[in-house]
DNA sequence: TGAATTATGTATCGATCAACACAGAAAAGG
DNA sequence: CCTTTTCTGTGTTGATCGATACATAATTCA
């Protein structure tokens, strides 16, 4: 591997989560190369050298928030018992972890650029791809469910993903307005009230 | 009235109606003098004479989108003849609004300035104060109804409230996506399931 | 040791940001 | 008419944007 030259004198990784938190308060355009170097200690020609650009950054900033804040979220979707037990667990997790008051409220996937901007539309489409997976992971355990007889053959598995996904985007900006941990569970209950009519419907 | 002087060579509101639609696109942030006073077509000095800042100019816009934007989604919440039409009609409203081709998706109270960007913190407050308003409405109508005994005394108006509001938040991040009518109004079924339970609910 | 390679710090690039100076133009009051 | 008042277009302000040039420091390879 390339080990000649001068030796990078900081920690990578660590600069690469201080600019996560950034983006993740700021958003992509919020963010200037000022904050970001400031709060990853570094200049910014280390910063191009290290990570190539303002936009490359944020795709691997995004890609790590992906892998360390949303893997609670996802994995307790995945292996939660029942289906129910899955979109409550999904929900509950998500108001946990939007309410921490150690980092920055609601959801850097869903915050972090919505408005395309002209320039930079590899960003907007980067997070979109990001939010239909999410949409896909949701609508999969749903359907999973119905193929196992776990709910009715008639569960429309794309109208509830669609609306536990669209709650959990809401929760964000609810999340961004300074709303509780209690808060959000408010929605969480509201939620999953729609749950006993979704899987006892018939056509 | 100040008749003196050289007239105005342009529309005023006209002018304030093109701010709203770039605003609504972009964002606060995202849209830069260059591109409001194009839209607008007039030179800065005629938008800094006219509305005094971007900022100003920003305010009277999201009171004009809230005037005439929002107007159909709130009176429908007043007048509809019961509380749950008031949130199914709020809801439709809403996908309705959220999903026009001829104008931006979503809403400029919910997406015009979610990053509170450290100079401008007066731009966040005054769209949160406008989502928490659209909040306390729900809440008020909603509670309307209980003390109107078309709803159980133990109705939790503030969880519901909560929760319907946050399900519009997150319209408009779905519209943005590019979500047509027909998905919005997935949503709107989703959350519309959740009123057998709430509405029937019992401490 | 010396050549090659890579990273760092300083200083700066052109572009764009929001905002305004200034002079001329267009109206009303006298 | 002339003065006053207000608006418009040109041009520009200092600040900040994202991104680099360049010289130097620190390491590996020969």
């Amino acid at each position: 591997m390339p080990e000649r030259g001068r030796p990078r004198s900081f920690d990578r990784t660590a600069a690469l989560r201080r600019a996560m938190e950034v983006f993740w308060a700021k958003g992509y355009e919020g963010a200037s190369l000022s904050d970001l170097t400031t709060a990853m200690g570094i200049n910014s020609p280390s910063l191009y050298a290290a990570f190539g650009s303002k936009e490359a950054l944020f795709l691997e900033a995004t890609d790590l928030y992906t892998r360390v804040e949303g893997s609670d979220i996802w994995t307790t979707l995945e292996e939660a018992p029942t289906a129910r037990l899955a979109i409550e667990g999904f929900l509950t997790q998500t108001a946990k972890a939007y309410s921490q008051t150690d980092r920055p409220q609601g959801c850097l996937i869903a915050l972090g650029a919505l408005h395309q901007d002209s320039s930079q539309g590899l960003i907007c489409y980067d997070l979109r791809r990001r939010r239909a997976e999410n949409h896909m992971a949701l609508k999969r355990r749903l359907e999973r469910a119905v193929a196992e007889g776990e709910l009715p053959a008639d569960f429309d598995g794309q109208t509830a993903a669609t609306f536990f996904a669209t709650v959990q985007h809401g929760m964000s900006i609810q999340a961004r307005d300074g709303a509780t941990h209690a808060a959000l569970m408010a929605t969480v209950a509201g939620a999953m009230a729609a749950w006993a009519t979704l899987a006892g419907a018939r056509a």
